[in-house]
Parts: structure tokens; C-alpha cells; sequence
DNA sequence: CACTTGATTGAACGATCGTTCAAGAATAAT
DNA sequence: ATTATTCTTGAACGATCGTTCAATCAAGTG
């Protein structure tokens, strides 16, 4: 409290006339935060084929120097909080799953991803990857570059059909 | 810490008597926590094929419906503290993935993984993808048995060479 | 039985938590 | 210039944080 008082030049009344309370602040961050992913997401669209923007996406978000934090502020959020906060953060990723969702299916009509794959299963799994991914990069001395490459081959691999698996189900 | 003394039946004095602080009880919960995860798998080694130890160690642990928590303690911890703490927990992690790349290499030697495949690099994956999967199970409403038996097939699939991809690197 | 040792107790510490509120200062409307 | 309105201030709230400590109690030892 004390130092995001200092940090925004505000006593704690005009505090709590800006924002609703602590939670009030940590949702607009949140959405903010959401909001910018979203935006680079897009930003990535206007100049690059759509497998090529998973691909992108994926190498910035867990390689990015020049941002401050490996993991997601969304993944945390929804393990450390309950509530409106967990309810939030799982909104916003819905959100983003959709959107990875439809640049799936965009790879699919450009050929790029074969047109057995769900799509909606890619984006889970690319989701559920991302966050591996960026929780890994946490670790002291990882070596994410290595990491990042094995996902994105198996992001190349998509081109061809799915392997016909033995789904021996136990 | 009224909660933890609470359910401990012990008074201040008695707690730092017998901890040296809250932050020792932690580290002694997560020993106990790396601990027991090293003993289910262990347990899953008697019976089983190398591989299908991996495999389910991955239902048991995302799945389980017994235990109560989805996300996993170590990441948790790993994301969430400094210094000592997040030490113990990159530690914990880095013994898991060992005992999970000597598991990849029985299984190619099983003839279950081809043997292109790099064991280290495998035993990564297949941890960051636990991480993330596990995470994904703490949204409301996942389908986390679909999730999993995703990447119970990636993993079946390595039974094949990794595939000649166009690794164009940018 | 006196006697050292070890554990248990409960009060108290200063720090911070998230929050409220009455009083004052600045700004805009009349 | 005066009033109405909004913003800012700083003290204070009760709660909890993690921790310490002197005092009390129990157990085992000689």
C-alpha cells in the first residue's frame, strides 16, 4: 500500500476516490495488462501470415528482454486469487484463447496447418504451452531459447496431419 | 499465522520452537511435497512401462481428484517468492526432471521413444507442459481431461522420429 | 528429592495491512 | 466575491503480520 501510494503520488484518500479499493486498482492493471496483449497480438497480424504470428507471439512473450516479468500476470492471478480477481483472469484468457483459436483456423485456410487439427484444441494447447513456457523461463539459468525452438518445430509440425495414434484410452 | 498455529495446536513460542520461522515450516512443506511427488512416481515404476509411468503421472497429477489442489506447489512457489524459497522450488523442479528424462531414455531403450529424440530435451517438455496444464486445470470449467489426452498422444507419438521440419530460424 | 533441561504459555512488540473520515485547499459556477 | 463542488490531506481505525521473551510448567537426572 505504501509504495503503490509513492509510486502514483497519492495519499490514501485520493487513493481510494481514484480506485475502489485495492481489488478496484488490481482489475483495471489487470485489464490493462490484457488489453496490451492484445494489442501486440494484433499489432503482429497486419504483417505476418497467421502461424507466423503464433510463432512470433510465442517467441516474444517468453524470450522479451525488454519486458520485466517471464510469467503471465493472468496465469498467476488465476492460481493465487478467488473471486472476481480468478473470475477475471480467466475471462481474459478465454478471451485470448479465442483469439489463437481463430488465427489457427486462419493457418488452416492458408494451408499452413493441416485442416485435420481442431482448432479450438490448438489454442488450449498453445495456451496451456505459453504458460509452461513463460512459468519455466522463471527458473535461474533456463535456457528458454532451446525450449521456445522445440515448441515452435512442433508448431511447423502442424502442417502435416495428425499422427494416427494408438488411443488405447485406460 | 493464527490459522497455522491453530491447526498445529501451538502457541508462538511453541511454533518457533519448533521451526525456526514461518518461512522454515514452508521449506519443510515443500521438501515433503518434491518428496511425495518422487514417490508416486516411484510407486507408478513398480508396475509399469517406462513410458506409461510418464503417462500416468500426467492424468494422475492434472487429473486426481483426491488431492486437493490442480496447480502445482513447486511453480506456485517458483512464481511467486524470492531467494531461498524460489531456490528450493527451481531445485525440486530440476530433480523431477531428471527422474523424468531417465524415464524418456528407458523408454527409448523399451524402444517406446525413438531414439532421435533427446531425453533432456523431452523431460523439459514434458515438465513445462505438466506446469501448464496443470495451471490450465485451475480455470473454471476446463475440460482438463481433453487437454490431457492431447498430450498423452504427443507423447505417444515419439514412438516416431521427430519430423524433418523447415527449421528456418528468423 | 532438589535440579537441571526442555517445552508451553500468553502477553507484547513494531510493522504493515486495507480502509475511513473529518478537516482543509483548490477549482469552478453563480 | 460567494458559494457550491471536487480533491487532497493526514491522522486514525482495527486487524493481522511475523516474531520475541520472560515466566510458568513438566519431565527426566543425579
Amino acid at each position: 500500500m505504501k509504495d503503490l501510494g509513492d509510486v502514483l503520488g497519492l495519499k490514501p484518500g485520493s487513493f481510494y476516490g481514484a480506485f475502489e479499493s485495492k481489488e478496484g486498482l488490481f482489475l483495471l492493471a489487470l485489464d490493462r495488462y490484457a488489453a496490451d496483449g492484445a494489442a501486440r497480438l494484433a499489432e503482429l497480424e497486419v504483417s505476418l501470415e497467421p502461424l507466423e504470428v503464433l510463432i512470433d507471439h510465442l517467441r516474444q512473450v517468453v524470450l522479451a528482454t525488454d519486458r520485466p516479468a517471464r510469467a503471465c500476470m493472468l496465469s498467476k492471478t488465476l492460481l493465487e486469487t478467488e473471486g472476481a480477481l480468478k473470475a477475471r483472469a480467466d475471462a481474459h484468457l478465454s478471451e485470448m484463447e479465442a483469439r489463437f483459436a481463430t488465427l489457427f483456423r486462419k493457418a488452416q485456410s492458408a494451408a499452413d496447418i493441416h485442416r485435420a487439427h481442431d482448432p479450438a484444441h490448438l489454442a488450449r494447447r498453445y495456451q496451456a504451452d505459453l504458460i509452461g513456457l513463460r512459468a519455466m523461463a522463471e527458473r535461474p539459468g533456463t535456457d528458454a531459447a532451446t525450449l521456445v525452438a522445440d515448441s515452435v518445430a512442433g508448431l511447423r509440425a502442424l502442417s502435416e496431419p495428425p499422427r494416427a495414434d494408438r488411443v488405447a484410452e485406460t
